[in-house]
DNA sequence: CGGGACTTTGAAACCCTTCAATGCCAGTGG
DNA sequence: CCACTGGCATTGAAGGGTTTCAAAGTCCCG
């Protein structure tokens, strides 16, 4: 049930940090309410884009209505590297105060172009974002909901305590953590009553998750 | 049931093709025969590859000895791009006289310091290679076995094709295509035999594959 | 206080998994 | 040439987990 073990942090190294300053100067930072739009399909210019503060999820909306939830972007994490790929897509703020840095793609690319720097720091986050992509495949692979469960909470305390500490606020709903997992809601409503119930987790209220006994989610 | 569609071909335009000429220098081409490692966890050097001919599986050992395949590399594909993502995962040729070449990432990453336009061609391959991973997401996403093999052969066939042929070789065993998809190889196979019976799709042999009535596969 | 979104729990139907067995095909050795 | 072996593909039947539909509970906010 475990996820793939990673040997670093997702954080990016500072050396990579530095050398992103110089995306200052084609910078624009916005701040976004619950659900509001942050790119859709078909926008005239592409831009790149990294969390600053709170969360944005990518989603497609499939025939039929119904929503996959591709990617969930917290602080740090970056988005929209180009290539078409985005085309039937949507990002949306996923609670209040969501704050993004925005850069027009063709000013980065001109930027990392004569950057060395800047361009090893912008394929690093890349390859962050492809081996984020990949746990997220481990975990939609898993065969029972229980087990989805149980990695997706561990996978999201690694994003967000940097392992200092065992609780954390999800910033979405149950709907959405089913729509992120390919289950849904009512099933991920019991799977983590389950959980609470095991004792392997607490709830101070239904966003507010601790870990009690992390060997046992790993489990 | 339709996949997310593409602006795009999947093939690199010529112009980033060109600017990829420059990794050249520190290539080098090997054959591998089906079943094949290709790297595996905790190498020593990391290198960045490229598959040239023939066809790999990248995939993660759970514990329970499940195997999940989290993508299929096909001919022009990239794949390693370091960030230690890679760890905990194999990739294996899936049949034989698979050719690839490799690059070390140390020197890669000293080239594309130094050259603006092949940085932005390996962020392409990147950013293909995240489109790649967020459509594969979609597919595993989707709630019945029938939708997620329907799908997993239109994205096949749009990877290999280029929209000539509705035929196609499948390069790898129902049990992979399983593996691929998170579910069992008796209901892959029992999902083909459906198609075929509908006449969506015909078969010339267990992988040879013939798409009859595309609209039926993307539902 | 009421509305609305979210969360939780229950019951029946459905789909997939698992276990099992058979069929098919290529390669091998007698 | 034929039997044999192993891997892969296919089909069947029983069991289990999830979805769906339904309803009630909770919390926040106007």
């Amino acid at each position: 049930m475990a996820q793939a073990s990673l040997g670093k942090d997702y954080v990016p190294a500072s050396t990579f940090e530095h050398s992103l300053e110089a995306l200052g100067s084609c910078e624009s930072v916005r701040s976004y309410s619950r659900g509001q739009e942050i790119c859709g399909y078909g926008e005239s210019e592409k831009y790149l884009y990294r969390v600053r503060e709170g969360a944005a999820r990518k989603f497609s909306v499939q025939p039929g209505g119904r929503r996959h939830i591709v990617d969930l972007l917290l602080p740090g994490n970056f988005f929209g590297f180009g290539c078409g790929g985005d085309e039937g897509f949507f990002v949306e703020a996923a609670i209040d105060r969501t704050v993004l840095a925005q850069y027009p793609l063709r000013r980065v690319n001109a930027l990392a172009r004569l950057d060395g720097n800047l361009a090893l720091a912008l394929q690093e986050m890349a390859a962050e974002a492809i081996a984020r992509f990949e746990r997220q495949m481990l975990i939609l692979g898993k065969t029972t909901a229980l087990e989805k469960v149980s990695c997706f909470l561990l996978e999201f305390s690694s994003r967000t305590n940097s392992r200092t500490s065992n609780a954390f606020a999800l910033p979405i709903s149950r709907y959405d953590i089913g729509d992120y997992l390919a289950i849904s809601s009512e099933t991920v409503c019991r799977s983590m009553t389950q959980l609470k119930q095991r004792g392997t987790i607490s709830l101070d209220g239904p966003r507010e998750v601790r870990i009690v006994d992390r060997a046992a989610l790993e489990g």
